[in-house]
DNA sequence: CGCGTGATTGAACGATTTCAAAAGATGTGG
DNA sequence: CCACATCTTTTGAAATCGTTCAATCACGCG
């Protein structure tokens, strides 16, 4: 059951590296002028709540495949994805492992229960993330109600995906889960404005497959198939073309 | 695949019966001296609090297999449990079913996403629940910060939850999914200060294999199995005795 | 007592995993 | 710029776990 997932357990977090790497530091922005602003939790703020942030937060630099924190560790952080991808995991005993989602750009994370995080994070891609002491973050809250109903959507939202995930492992086959990750996937870069044509899919099989609950292998076949019946077509780079939204949207609904 | 979940899709909505029935109308008591306040997020508030959230509360109840609302129905309502068990499930067109969670007396539920439920819920037992209009709720969660910090921890809560979920469903054995089950809900009904020995398990084999992922002969083979073993003890009335949780808890992680 | 529903058990089938190996990519150093 | 080593992806074949189909059992009820 699943034993292969060791081995994505092995690839999320290969070093055992933690902490950030501020390597290549490249320009930091302030809030007021970050990307990623209106898509965030920040958007709900005006400019002198702007400003109240922009005070407590300090931009961050992950590697690639390195750890932004472990499941259990103290969860005195909370973060906002400003560049790269993510991945959040949790791990059984034996190794294996389950991606409980990834974490594009204005995604937030951190939340915990108990003062413990519930998960692991590590940066899929180079990663950028905006810093928050948990407590000072935790101030603001209290300041400013728009912020926390921000925090809150997201949750809500989050909360949906996950619903929505649990009904793709528990009741979709191979072929159905692929299809549903594509599509989620493109909708989600969609989201950032960016391009899904292609569709750049920075992590690899063994991210994948522990997101789906499959093996390396059957993800592997079933991108075959979905390209064999001329859904998607695989470029070079993990990059992919979603040649036919409707046929993938039908399998992903188990039409 | 889970095409038996379609079994579990009629009877966790047998008659498509909507909106509460006032049966057997009980004592409804204030909030003050609500059995379930101090673990559901009216913990949080004053006794002056209290009395704002009672006046927009208003106590619903259901008979068992009612739904209280259906998936991409308008979310203009906000609930918690005060009595008896709900499901909360998602559907697949061709009407195979994930139950996402079981609720119990305190839980808190009703968050939407774009103006739409995410899920439908329905009444395991007969159900007690309070109901809110989200607007009149929701100006509260603006007035209360501290009851909008518990709404977040709760929801904060669920999310790790469905995390853990995930894990279960993509990466556990039948065996393995069961017994995590089986102490999950022991840890639910204990967190209530209920009794969980024996413990009764209101939700039938299949509503409990949809939420595991797994058909009811599945599911009813995993009982037989941990009986064999000596880890449970199956008794009348849907009720189990957890003989040997440390057992269980070994199966549960894969150990 | 017979009926209806939910739970259990049995046997065959099938989707996915596992094991194994080949093919492709990526990166390093000479 | 190429050769070598390493890692990822793909492909093949066998084994396995869970599903499916079907029958039996257990319980509650008219």
């Amino acid at each position: 059951m699943g034993t292969r997932g060791a081995s994505g357990s092995k690839a999320g977090n290969r070093d055992g590296n933690i902490g950030p790497t501020v390597s290549g530091a490249a320009k930091i922005l302030p809030c007021g002028r970050c990307p990623v602003r209106p898509l965030a939790v920040c958007a709900a703020l005006s400019p002198d709540q702007l400003g109240a942030l922009a005070k407590i937060v300090r931009t961050l630099r992950y590697a690639a495949h390195e750890t932004v924190f472990h499941e259990a560790d103290e969860a005195d952080s909370l973060f906002i994805i400003t560049s790269g991808v993510a991945s959040v995991s949790k791990y059984l005993p034996n190794g294996r492992r389950q991606v409980a989602g990834f974490l594009y750009p204005s995604d937030f994370f951190g939340l915990a229960v108990a003062g413990c995080y519930a998960n692991s994070v590590s940066a899929v891609t180079d990663l950028t993330v905006c810093h928050f002491v948990r407590t000072q973050f935790e101030a603001l809250l209290y300041a400013f109600p728009k912020l926390e109903m921000s925090v809150l959507g997201q949750s809500s939202h989050e909360l949906a995906e996950a619903q929505e995930q649990m009904l793709l492992l528990g009741r979709k086959s191979a072929l159905e889960r692929l299809a549903s990750f594509l599509l989620m996937i493109s909708g989600r870069v969609r989201r950032n404005g960016q391009s899904d044509s292609p569709l750049w899919l920075p992590m690899n099989r063994s991210d994948i497959g522990d997101y789906l609950g499959l093996s390396t292998e059957t993800t592997s076949r079933g991108f075959g198939r979905l390209e064999q019946i001329g859904a998607i077509q695989r470029l070079r780079d993990a990059r992919v073309e979603l040649l036919d939204r409707g046929m993938l949207q039908d399998i992903s609904e188990g039409v």
